[in-house]
DNA sequence: CAACCGCCCTGGGAGC
DNA sequence: TGCTCCCAGGGCGGTT
């Protein structure tokens, strides 16, 4: 599933093929996914050349001279560079044709992701974009603000970093491993957290999004293939997905609950 | 306002 | 082997 490494590595897979290329229309084969991909895309978008491709939350921003293209991969999305004589596949909703002779080809399985534009003056009140919290990779993500945001929060911790509100593209895999690395019960209250904890969870909260992206660069480099999977790269996850297995640090043994109606993995040796 | 829960969807794994 | 069941996930929107 698409979390914010695999966002940022597509968004620098697909980058070179985009920039300074017209769009020569858009054509959608399935328009029912997370929220019904606008009737008039090809409309808007044929014709316009795309002149920058950003990230902002996990989604991409493909910007145009005045209209901004907003995709989110959801849970099974994900976006290739394909010939443009290639035939589509089952699960490939959507194909934004260019000018050298290429599409960029959205699939989506579960149709969990999301294909809307907005006018590039409004792209910053756009509804979806408007009330995100700061990058988890910004200077602003720091332990001065989540010390000061999680005071008065009664909510467990994993939820808190969950919620885009407070921080973006933190989701259900790297929150688990950001609380195990910090040494942090993904259940307790936000507000029980010491000073000393935000500083550790801010620095592998940092830590494990960015390894992960380096580790997306040498390993989910080819966007060009047709057929295969979008090739997410394996993490070297120490406790998500890892239930019953020994702890590598403490070797205790690993547990999962639920919370915040998620799959959540932990070690209660190592995290208090 | 904070917290919580339902919903959207389908591939794939588990269980029978 | 083949069927059915149920879970996984992000994020919006409605309810408590």
């Amino acid at each position: 599933m698409p979390e914010l490494p695999e966002v940022e590595t597509t968004r620098c897979g697909i980058e070179p093929y985009l920039l300074n290329q017209c769009i020569r229309r858009v054509a959608v084969r399935q328009p029912s996914l997370r929220w019904p991909v606008p009737q008039d895309l090809d409309e808007v978008f044929a014709g316009e050349k795309i002149l920058k491709v950003s990230r902002r939350a996990k989604y991409l921003l493909i910007e145009g001279a005045s209209h901004t293209l907003i995709i989110h991969l959801g849970m099974s999305g994900s976006l290739r560079i394909v010939l443009n004589d290639s035939e589509p596949q089952k699960h490939d909703h959507l194909d934004i044709v260019l000018s050298n002779e290429r599409i960029l080809r959205f699939r989506d399985p579960r149709r969990f992701g999301c294909v809307l534009y907005s006018e590039n003056s409004e792209l910053s009140t756009h509804v979806l974009l408007a009330n995100l919290g700061p990058e988890p990779l910004d200077d602003t993500f720091s332990a001065d603000y989540l010390f000061k945001q999680t005071r008065k929060r009664n909510v467990a911790i994993k939820n808190f970093i969950m919620n885009g509100n407070f921080v973006v593209g933190v989701g259900n895999i790297y929150a688990s491993e950001a609380l195990h690395m910090a040494g942090i019960m993904p259940g307790k209250a936000a507000r029980r957290i010491s000073r000393d904890g935000c500083e550790r969870l801010i620095r592998e909260i940092k830590t494990v999004l960015t390894s992960a992206i380096e580790a997306g660069g040498t390993t989910l480099k080819d966007f060009t293939n047709e057929d295969g999977k979008p090739g997410y790269f394996s993490q070297q996850l120490q406790v998500y997905g890892r239930s019953g297995e020994p702890c590598y640090r403490c070797g205790d043994s690993v547990r999962s609950r639920v919370l915040g109606q998620r799959s959540t993995f932990y070690c209660s040796g190592c995290q208090t």
